[in-house]
RNA sequence: CGGGGUGUAGCGCAGUCUGGUAGCGCACCUGCUUUGGGAGCAGGGGGUCGGAGGUUCGAAUCCUCUCGCCCCGACCA
């Protein structure tokens, strides 16, 4: 534990795994793709999951399990879902010691097996809306993996709804997308542009995908969350439906949207430093940690004030741990801590008793050492971290702004290519944007509500253009 | 699947060319000392050298086959 970290300007994404092996987010299996994610990163998890599940109750939706194994002929029942999905399938052939009948998928998404229930469990437009989500993994067999960011083993959740017509479909779509924006915002501090994505980056089977895209702290987008609207694309795949109020038998109008582990990806990616870890306190697995100073016996005194310290920060909701081990020098308890990305340190010892004082240390600022009075602490640590999440989350907006530009010829967006989100017109073909992408290894993230369309010429035919839309390098 | 790299202790590596029965740093365990930014000393535990076969009196080392992993591309949340 005593080696640095590798620095983010010489090698990003060795750094990217640095941070994960020294904050114990995280390690790799024995089967490629996979990873086994440690308690330190799946206490985060926890901590995306409790939150964004009571988003998801909070908005009627109830949580649901479905089975692992899919029967491959439901995957083969939309026509575009198949063969968006067939490269990444991983099956099970065989069985009880033989061979099965039927190969089954390992569920890659669920949109299918869920609507082999859907059609049982609705009848009439009184079932509708019905809105489930589900907590579970999925399999995707890539080519290529990263820790976090595309595992071929990841949890997640799909959300799943239907409805009775299109607009009420479009409705929960957007209102998803906007659940997702504001947990990514406010609990993730991570910012992100909601938008709608091109017909060639949408979901396989999808009408339309939109998105919640963030800038990474190497300029690259990751796309952070996706909410699809269906339509009746699998309702007609596999004849869900439902009378209406006319007496007629219609499709429901679907949704499905889900996040992932891959957040966990963004966080490192958009606050971490060179000294490790750094996550928003909100999603912190350890928020305080009282660490005690001093040799033999006049550590006494100190911890027993870190107990008194701990049991009123608890009270006060605070995830808190007192570090008394004698055994190591405490710069090494300092950079471990900083490694593990714990939002505010406590250093308790002597010194502090005589003067009645701690020293606070807040993790995105580790070189402002702040004296407090011990009756102040408590109250002072609940200050740090919430002015933390604020603080985090506007380093993060300026950053990404700051790396956000208006091009306006294609021998700009080459130039800039590796510069961040890159604001340009496109005529909506999608032969230009594979021609972009083959190019300059640029993709469009996605077309953002936040950003006002007005007309203009492709940056490559010069052809009329409804508004900009965001090119960028991603994940 | 193509290109490159690499498998020796938990991690990082040396040893391989020139075969002689495995070593270093960190981590770990015990004891003493130490404590306001990565401690010191002493002692200790842990590896059938990725796997299989072969050559040899003898293989981490030479030969053959095989497997895994990492990085770069095509694919993708």
């Amino acid at each position: 534990m005593a080696d640095k970290l590798t620095t983010r300007a010489v090698d990003f994404s060795r750094w990217y795994g640095d941070v994960i092996a020294a904050a114990k987010l995280a390690d790799n299996s024995d089967v490629k793709g996979c990873m086994v994610i440690r308690p330190n990163g799946y206490a985060i998890w926890e901590n995306i999951q409790r939150q964004l599940d009571g988003m998801f109750k909070e908005t009627g939706h109830q949580n649901a399990y479905f089975p692992l194994l899919i029967p491959e002929s439901y995957l083969k029942k939309e026509k575009e879902h198949v063969e968006g999905f067939n490269p990444q399938l991983a099956m099970v052939t065989h069985a009880g010691g033989g061979k099965l009948t039927e190969p089954y998928v390992l569920r890659p998404t669920s949109e299918t097996i869920i609507n082999r229930s859907f059609k049982l469990w609705i009848q009439s437009y009184r079932d509708l809306p019905m809105l489930i989500n589900q907590w579970a993994n999925v399999i995707r067999w890539e080519m290529r993996t990263r820790m976090f960011l595309r595992t071929t083993e990841f949890l997640w959740q799909e959300g799943h709804t239907c409805h009775e017509t299109e607009a009420d479909a479009e409705e929960e779509t957007l209102k998803m997308l906007e659940v997702y924006r504001v947990f990514a915002e406010e609990w993730m501090a991570m910012p992100v542009m909601a938008g709608r994505k091109t017909d060639s980056e949408k979901f396989a089977g999808a009408n339309r995908t939109y998105s919640i895209e963030a800038m990474m702290q190497d300029k690259k987008a990751l796309q952070a969350g996706t909410s699809h609207n269906l339509g009746q694309n699998f309702a007609k795949a596999f004849d869900t439906v439902f009378q209406g109020r006319d007496g007629q038998q219609h499709h429901v109008w679907q949704t499905s949207w889900g996040v992932s582990t891959r957040l966990i990806g963004g966080l490192i990616m958009t606050h971490s430093d060179d000294a490790g870890l750094v996550v928003p306190p909100k999603l912190a697995p350890q928020q305080v940690v009282i660490v005690i100073i001093g040799k033999g016996e006049e550590r006494a005194p100190a911890y027993a004030r870190a107990v008194q310290l701990a049991a009123e920060l608890k009270k006060a909701g605070v995830r808190v741990k007192i570090d008394n081990d004698e055994g190591k020098p405490m710069g090494a308890k300092f950079y471990q801590y900083e490694m593990e990305g714990v939002c505010v340190r406590m250093d308790l010892g002597p010194k502090d008793l005589a003067k009645e004082q701690c020293v606070l240390v807040r993790r995105d600022d580790i070189k402002n050492k702040l004296s407090v009075p011990l009756g102040e602490a408590v109250a002072k640590c609940q200050s740090l971290l919430e002015e933390m999440q604020k603080a985090m989350f506007e380093k993060a907006k300026a950053f990404r702004d700051a790396n956000t530009f208006e091009v306006n010829s294609y021998d700009e967006l080459k130039a800039r290519a590796n510069d961040g989100f890159l604001l340009a017109h496109w005529n909506g073909d999608p032969k230009i944007e594979a021609q972009i992408k083959a190019e300059t290894k640029l993709t469009t993230r996605n077309r953002p509500f936040s950003l006002k369309q007005e007309p203009g010429k492709c940056i490559v035919t010069g052809e009329p253009s409804v508004g900009r839309i965001v090119f960028s390098m991603a994940y």
